[in-house]
DNA sequence: TTGAGGCCCATGATATCCCATGGTAGATAC
DNA sequence: GTATCTACCATGGGATATCATGGGCCTCAA
């Protein structure tokens, strides 16, 4: 802890008003690399899951976006901003330490009762722990880790992959 | 939040009068970037909807179109000038954040029952949702998500691009 | 007088805030 | 080494504020 990276897994529950617990060494690491207890949740391009960043990280796309806004008024420039600004959302960290799940990031992240979160170092995934099992190409310590929190949880394993 | 850039999504009715509940994330980022309450909406250029920026953004698009002056004496050059400033409209936000919009705007952005806000980080646009839906070049969870608005608030989604 | 626009208030739905609770891990004492 | 304490954490529920939207009235112009 306390070296301004993301760390660690969590498998936490949303709510029936949308509300999940960011893990406490997440949110401890947002404040400590960008001040602020925002976070900033939006598509993982090419990935079947949720990313979730801080604002440091936040103005790096931002900045690559702004070398791109003499594009703006093609077409493809602008899908291109409007996706990104569009489907990703800046949420507040509540005293609870819990963020409100909007509409569309549940459907964009396939969200359903549970968030499996993974760090990544300047960034963390979350996942519908279920999609992360049947993913191909994950180390399969972080597949025992995963069902054996699924377990603690109560949360029925389909015997997935292996 | 409170990071000055537009962010997400809404799908809001017009009604009988005319008059459109600006979202209320869009409204506080007009006021942070630019200090007023209001909004400037006009062409989209290339793209068959309305955008919408604050005046920040306007005196961008003001010094983009300065270094263009050179066309000025083309009939192209004018043209364009003259219908990227001549049909955008500067709109005062009210006390319960609506905007009443114009019947040339209505016209420009065939805006009919509904628009559908999507945030580009410095400027949103405003769509009638059918157009957007009819539009290539989106990434399809964008899709998704406007269908989910649409069946939320009852509004025929007539089987478009899956 | 009629129609349009501006202003104010009403309302239902939703999101936000605040406090409560049980569990767990780490610390402390024996 | 084991039992107890304590602090923090994830989660739940109820009260409260905000938002999008609808409707009425007043004014001004044709």
């Amino acid at each position: 802890m306390a070296d301004d990276f993301f760390h660690g897994y969590a498998l936490n529950a949303v709510d029936a008003k949308s509300r999940l617990s960011i893990p406490a060494e997440f949110r401890d690491a947002i404040m400590a690399r960008s001040g602020t207890k925002d976070v900033f949740i939006g598509p993982a391009p090419g990935i079947d899951c949720l990313l979730g960043y801080d604002k440091s990280h936040a103005a790096k796309l931002q900045a690559r976006l702004d070398r791109l806004d003499h594009d703006e008024d093609t077409a493809e420039g602008a899908f291109k901003s409007t996706f990104l600004f569009g489907s990703a959302t800046p949420l507040k960290i509540d005293e609870a330490g819990r963020i409100v799940l909007t509409a569309g990031l549940r459907d964009l992240g396939d969200i359903t009762s549970h968030v499996w979160f993974v760090a990544g170092g300047n960034w963390f995934q979350m996942w519908n722990p279920y999609r992360y099992l049947e993913q191909t190409g994950i180390d399969a310590r972080m597949f025992r880790i995963l069902r054996r929190e699924m377990e603690a949880k109560g949360l029925p394993v389909t015997e997935a992959a292996r």
